[in-house]
DNA sequence: GTAGATGCAAATAGTTTGCAGCAAT
DNA sequence: ATTGCTGCAAACTATTTGCATCTAC
């Protein structure tokens, strides 16, 4: 699957943020990152973990949520929160983007609109706010001819 | 406190919601839709719950839970969620708002654009998506000369 | 009288943490 | 060797739910 002659840039980065912090690279890190960075969509811990246990069961749940803190803490990864009660996970290697949610069939369509993220800015300016992070969901129906509509728990 | 001759508006609201839907008013409903009305701030479960218990201390959480859950459902109350792991609500009787939230004290800033809002809508329509609602939250540092720059749980 | 509401405690769900042993540097 | 890391289980936090009892209608 993965190419050994090219590390991917998020690797080099993670690399450099242990190094930066004393910490350690290791394998259990190396595969719930490879998870992750190869994943679709927006997986919660859950669901990185059903991945991770597939290419190596000894891996524990508490390794994948310390991991993902650690990629939140070095810039590789941000949190999304879609109302089901989870923690969800994107890499952070994109521009930074807002969500559109089904509450019926949980397909999550991204967008970015500059105006509103000018405005966002200009807002917290002028509350005298340096902005750290914004998010904003739309939920909604997405209207589709195979929109299940029901509720879905996997965005 | 409150004037028994002038019943305020969410009453009414909560009164007829019941009637509508074969649900009963008690004493319970009461003491809580009116913490949460009387209110200031974006209070959560728990600081709903300290109001409650002040005025009638045989009233339980889980009541506050199941109220809360029925003034949302009535269209009475609004949820929202800060970053902090708890759901805090606001009354719905304000036009829709979003939020700007200190990440070192707490406090919130509600704003109202409305371009932000008219774009909401455009986008989620672009996108054959029919709103139901959406939560817009910027998290900052407020920079204000009393802000004491911790972590707060209390917005 | 009857169906809905309550308080309590137990159950869930997501996440965090203490600790003894393991492993990267 | 040192210090960070891991798996496990227990702990925590927010919220929900089962149930016997109570109460508004």
């Amino acid at each position: 699957m993965t190419n050994p002659e090219k590390p991917e840039a998020w690797r080099e980065r993670l690399e450099q943020h242990l190094l930066d912090n004393g910490l350690r690279m290791t394998r259990q890190r190396l595969i719930i990152a490879e998870a992750f960075f190869g994943a679709s969509g927006h997986p919660n811990i859950d669901e990185l973990y059903e991945q991770v246990k597939a290419e190596d069961p000894s891996v524990g749940q508490a390794t994948v949520y310390r991991t993902l803190k650690l990629l939140v803490d070095s810039g590789l990864a941000n949190q999304s929160h879609f109302g089901d009660g989870t923690t969800r996970y994107e890499s952070s290697h994109r521009e930074h983007h807002d969500h559109l949610i089904c509450d019926d069939c949980g397909v999550i369509v991204e967008f970015r609109n500059e105006t509103i993220e000018r405005l966002q800015d200009r807002i917290a300016e002028e509350h005298g706010f340096t902005v750290l992070e914004h998010e904003m969901v739309i939920h909604g129906r997405c209207n589709d001819a195979d929109c299940p509509r029901r509720p879905s728990r996997r965005p």
